[in-house]
DNA sequence: CATGAATGAGTGTTCATTCAT
DNA sequence: TATGAATGAACACTCATTCAT
């Protein structure tokens, strides 16, 4: 009777390692060797469960986009329109040290997506599922009258992907200065748009003159 | 008879080749030889205006920062306020190819940053005068009556590199999806909170019902 | 109650997979994991079967020679002298695909045998035994007057294995221009001159001037 | 002034490392860190001179056929016909030591050749050349009426080739059974058939029964 | 000053072999 | 017996750096 592992555990054990590597010694450092040593197996073990590096690293950034939905799926479910947005946009904020580690790991492919067309297309492949993730609690909540009944959709959530994106990187460069209540400060700036108009906002200005 | 060569126009030549690589090949791809190939010399020729190839990478970033506030600084010249903010944001917006290019070798850097302390101390120094440069025009805009009294200009120079840097990567990974148009969008959504504090728009909301 | 297998059964299945990959991919890219995936087994229970990679391929040597040296055997049973040595050399020849294939895993081990004392040993092992294929008819062809009388029956042989090692790389190396119908006529040509001594051509020769 | 070194000379002294190497220890086992030792320099050292390992041995193999190539001009320029025909053979044959080495270089990439259409290509390349060095005298005697005017050039030339192939393989393999005497006899066993054509053979036999 | 030859460590990857199950 | 997980060395190749010229 052979040794049977848990394929799925040893792929996610290695992918643990991946991140730990990334986030400590940044992604152009992260050599096989040293995932490898960082999961406390030999190099030569990466094969048996990865193609090859590029395997590694795509599964490590799917990973980090999946759980980060999974929680947001999970949060999620029993909420609906500003509450469930609320809850989705502070799932991809990195107010804790889980989600700090995911918005370094995030960047850190960033620059490595600009060479590499596997990832590119990755990232594209991404790009609309994350939108998404914005443009369905909006919906609602603008079905439920709680924002505008002119905010464009599509602009609010693509102002919400920027801030995400925005205070994932100066997080992860400027940690100090980047506390998340500062950043709860700059999502509520966002959102507090969304309720109100643009024209509406103008029409009141005007008559207040 | 020595040859006398001009210092900072060396490096300067040699600065100019490490962004068309970085621009071309990716960061990772950016190597000493391909770099001295670039600029026309052999690759030993860079240690005499070098330490060493991080010194060549810290150089390339801090002419990229260089290079912007140059233009803001020209541009802003006869222009205070308002005026000079937009002009000082939309310098630091990938509007154009050449702030693409910048916005590129930018977020090159990002992930390599991150594992590396050299750098890691560029980018700490660098923080504080890129806020200043929004700090300044926002100052003198709200001295001048153009925004909200209650603005908080920290705060609203923060919301301004936030909104940059989510710009710029988003600009970088999905050009086709973040066109001029939609940054300057974006850009206006930021700046019309800023003419109108919150706690105002609290009260003309709670007035309006 | 231990499961019995047919040990040379296996074995066999297992050299017949070798044969199949080193004629797909090339001995070099001939490996244990690729063989035994090729024969439907795990990668360790080659190990039960032979003593490591090196006897694998040793074994499909040997395996090679001896089903060449099986279908001589069975197609001379009734056939002697000039009969058998045509019968035998044309087994030998690549002149379909069947014996393409033994030509090209013939070939493959020639380069292995240079730098591996225990292949050099086993095709020196094999060099007399393969003499013999072509001695044996070519005495039987003599003692029945078939042959000059002067003919030395070692050289004879050897030119024989000369030419079906010659022909045996043509064939691999360039088939399109080493054609069944081109090997038979180097065949004819070495076998005429078995037919009249050297001697006697000459004294012939001098005869007609 | 920097260290001028002659690439051509450095190359070359690479690929008689490379021979050494390749006879010493077959090409299967010739890394690049061995030729590098073999030649007294680091591993590294090989990128300047070679795009790869691919593009070392490839002028290895071109280096062997380039040498033969030049001693027979070399030693034919003032011979013709019969002469000039036995000499080209003769420096195509393993009958001294360096002649040796060539052979079992040239061996060496036969089984390569198989699964690497670069090699393939190359060798097929040099199938015609190599077959034009036995056409040129052979069509040179028949002129001079030195063969028969029956022979079949094109036949003749293959049958020289695959006698120089069989006998360097049985040279390289069974060197001791493979004298430079026999590999003679065997040569004059085929030229004798090139002296009197086929058809003159069998005439002569009819007359004489 | 400038060259480019040379170094040697480090990369991803492959693979024969071992061995607990 | 049979499995396939695990090892660790070897591979070709890249590259920052050094240094004699």
């Amino acid at each position: 009777m052979p040794k049977i592992v848990d394929w799925d555990k040893r792929r996610d054990e290695v992918l643990a390692a991946t991140w730990r590597v990334i986030a400590r010694e940044g992604l152009q450092r992260t050599t096989i060797r040293r995932i490898a040593g960082e999961a406390g197996y030999s190099p030569g073990v990466l094969a048996h469960y990865f193609t090859n590096k590029q395997d590694i690293l795509s599964s490590a950034l799917m990973l980090c986009h999946t759980r980060v939905r999974d929680r947001m799926r999970e949060r999620t479910k029993s909420l609906i329109g500003l509450d469930a947005l609320r809850v989705v946009i502070e799932e991809a904020l990195p107010l804790d040290e889980e989600r700090d580690l995911e918005a370094g790991i995030e960047i850190n492919f960033w620059s490595q997506t600009l060479g590499n067309p596997e990832l590119a297309k990755l990232q594209h492949n991404e790009f609309e599922p994350i939108l998404d993730d914005f443009r369905h609690p909006l919906l609602e909540a603008k079905a439920l009258g709680q924002l505008s009944s002119d905010l464009d959709i599509e602009e609010a959530a693509r102002a919400l992907m920027v801030l995400m994106d925005g205070l994932s990187i100066e997080r992860v460069l400027f940690p100090s200065r980047t506390t998340p209540e500062l950043q709860l400060r700059m999502l509520d700036l966002l959102l507090r748009t969304f309720d109100r108009g643009l024209e509406e906002q103008v029409t009141v200005a005007v008559e207040s003159e």
